[in-house]
RNA sequence: CGGGGUGUAGCGCAGUCCGGUUAGCGCACUGGUUUUGGGAACCAGGUGUCGGAGGUUCGAAUCCUCUCACCCCGACCA
């Protein structure tokens, strides 16, 4: 039997995949848990995944019409209690400020003082205060459409807590929009889920099914929630972006009216969309390996890391020059009509170590360069999406002048490893026990990887996705627009059904 | 929030059941020598309030009580 191949992630993904994901935030250096219980630390290389994340989107939004604004983190309890659904859905979950003051305890301690008259939530989503705005910006048809967006941090206060997956604050955005009539409010919602799944498709390489939430999964709150859903590499589902058709359910709590062209009052239709730091969990989750991240090119923080190979200080400053000489040619060069970016690294460490630290770290291209490279005019090239060992030398020029055919390969393959990844994971299903086959471990004390997205017929029925839910811990991720209609029997109670969903475990 | 587990050096762990010199090991780190197209070798060295607070004891990493954090499973959720 073949060595086990050493790999920088122990345990891989097939041996412990919770594990597996853990030492890959902490080896990329991406982030850490604080000392504020359930709240993350993100360290700069993830911070800056999130600030591309940021500057796609907010470009994406911008191109729709959306306007920023920035609300307040507090929201008074009395908005938040407005919206009856709303308040059952969050309730369990928020931090509540009561006191504003800190005083002298006698003890070289403080004490909290200052009680508030009314309580402030600490926003874990933001419809109801942005609804009293809203209240008041909005008074006749002309006022509408209001396209609103706001970047920020929520605080939901979970109890179970994993890096990016789900923490105690995140950071996201959260889209706000008042529109005049019910279709118009309905295609902004669609609107934005195929901003989401461009987004994550184009940049994060990571194929989504783009569907409407069963009642079950719904925003509370919301009319119809629709959602973007990725698949793992272990196989679950994670809900990549949401966008709530709200109705007139918020309009009618917050008092969002408008006067139409009559000169009558009607209540306006409104909807939110969001996605959160989650995104930079399922980038991780889609795309890497044994060896840690693996991140697409467009969102990379950095794209080349240059690693000099030098025996002795004197060469070691030529291959310095040969260098700059390559950076200086890549400065000129675009991807994605973006500046390449690249990090020379020229710590002390030994090359092996820096190679795999940008390994680990998921740069896209690796550039290692000794003297025989320079005497040669060439470089040598390790990709990410590529073995570590399937290295290649070619001239410096022809590599500078093919970079972004490079980059663009290497998206390119990422995203359709992931794609593969899901189409051979995913499965039409019609019969109940090859359904339940489909969801069971074989190992029941410590299940390995199994399952994957079932595309199953439903009746429609609460009382059918409950009882999936208790057996196999298998939920309806959601109703997929793409799926053709078609008559066929509810893979649980066997009543007739109009189209497919999509099981899955999730996240 | 319920059940289970873990907490000992920067990281990974042993030691805990059965209390007993100065708390170890591997990697990392520092210095040196040798190596040098690749996750280097050897020598020397530094590093710990043993998660925290109480208690039992001549003596506690080890026993008891409380507490905090993290991980896994469940419930809940982006």
């Amino acid at each position: 039997m073949a060595k086990k191949q050493r790999t920088a992630i122990e345990p891989t993904r097939v041996e412990d995949y919770a594990e597996w994901y853990q030492q890959v935030v902490k080896v990329a250096e991406l982030a850490e848990n604080s000392d504020v219980r359930g709240c993350m630390v993100i360290k700069p290389w993830g911070y800056a995944i999130w600030e591309n994340i940021q500057k796609v989107l907010d470009k994406m939004f911008k191109e729709t019409g959306v306007k920023n604004a920035y609300f307040p983190l507090f929201i008074p309890k009395s908005y938040f209690e407005k919206e009856a659904e709303h308040v059952e859905g969050f309730a369990k979950e928020c931090a509540v400020v009561t006191h504003s003051r800190l005083e002298d305890d006698g003890k070289g301690g403080l004490k909290v003082a200052g009680e508030l008259a009314e309580p402030y939530i600490v926003r874990p989503t933001s419809e109801t205060i942005i609804g009293a705005s809203f209240a008041k910006w909005v008074n006749s048809y002309r006022d509408l459409p209001l396209l609103i967006n706001q970047w920020a941090n929520v605080v939901r206060w979970e109890l179970r807590t994993r890096l990016f997956l789900r923490t105690a604050e995140f950071l996201w955005q959260e889209g706000h929009t008042v529109h005049a009539s019910k279709a118009e409010a309905e295609a902004e919602t669609r609107l934005m889920l195929d901003v989401y799944a461009k987004f994550a498709q184009e940049y994060l390489a990571v194929p989504v099914v783009k569907g409407e939430k069963s009642e079950g999964e719904r925003f509370p709150g919301a009319v119809a929630t629709f959602s973007i859903e990725a698949m793992m590499q272990d196989k679950k589902a994670l809900q990549a972006g949401t966008s709530h058709f709200l109705g007139q359910n918020f309009a009618k709590s917050s008092d969002i009216k408008y006067q139409n062209k009559d000169g009558e009052y009607e209540f306006a239709w409104t909807t939110s969309w969001g996605v959160s730091t989650r995104l930079i969990g399922a980038l991780i989750m889609a795309h890497s390996d044994d060896n840690g991240l693996v991140l697409p090119p467009k969102i990379a923080p950095a794209h080349i890391a240059i690693i000099p190979i030098a025996k002795n200080d004197e060469d070691r400053l030529e291959i310095l020059e040969y260098i700059k000489k390559i950076t200086s040619a890549l400065k000129e060069k675009r991807f994605d009509g973006k500046e390449i970016i690249v990090e020379v690294d020229d710590t002390d460490a030994t090359s092996g170590e820096k190679n795999w630290k940008w390994i680990k770290r998921g740069m896209p291209i690796r550039l290692e360069i000794g003297k025989r490279d320079m005497e040669a005019n060439s470089i040598f090239m390790g990709r990410r999406d590529l073995d570590p060992k399937e290295k290649k030398g070619l001239g410096w020029e022809e590599f500078v002048n093919s970079v972004d055919e490079i980059l663009n390969d290497i998206q390119n393959n990422i995203y359709q490893k992931a794609l593969d990844f899901r189409s051979e994971n995913s499965a039409v299903i019609d019969d109940k026990d090859e359904f339940y086959n489909f969801f069971t471990p074989e190992n029941k004390e410590k299940p390995e990887i199994h399952g994957g997205f079932a595309y199953a017929h439903w009746c429609g029925s609460v009382d059918c996705e409950e009882k999936i839910k208790e057996d196999l811990k298998v939920t309806i991720r959601n109703i997929p627009f793409e799926a053709d209609a078609e008559e066929g029997k509810c893979i649980c109670c066997g009543k007739t059904s109009k189209q497919r969903v999509v099981f899955s475990k999730s996240y």
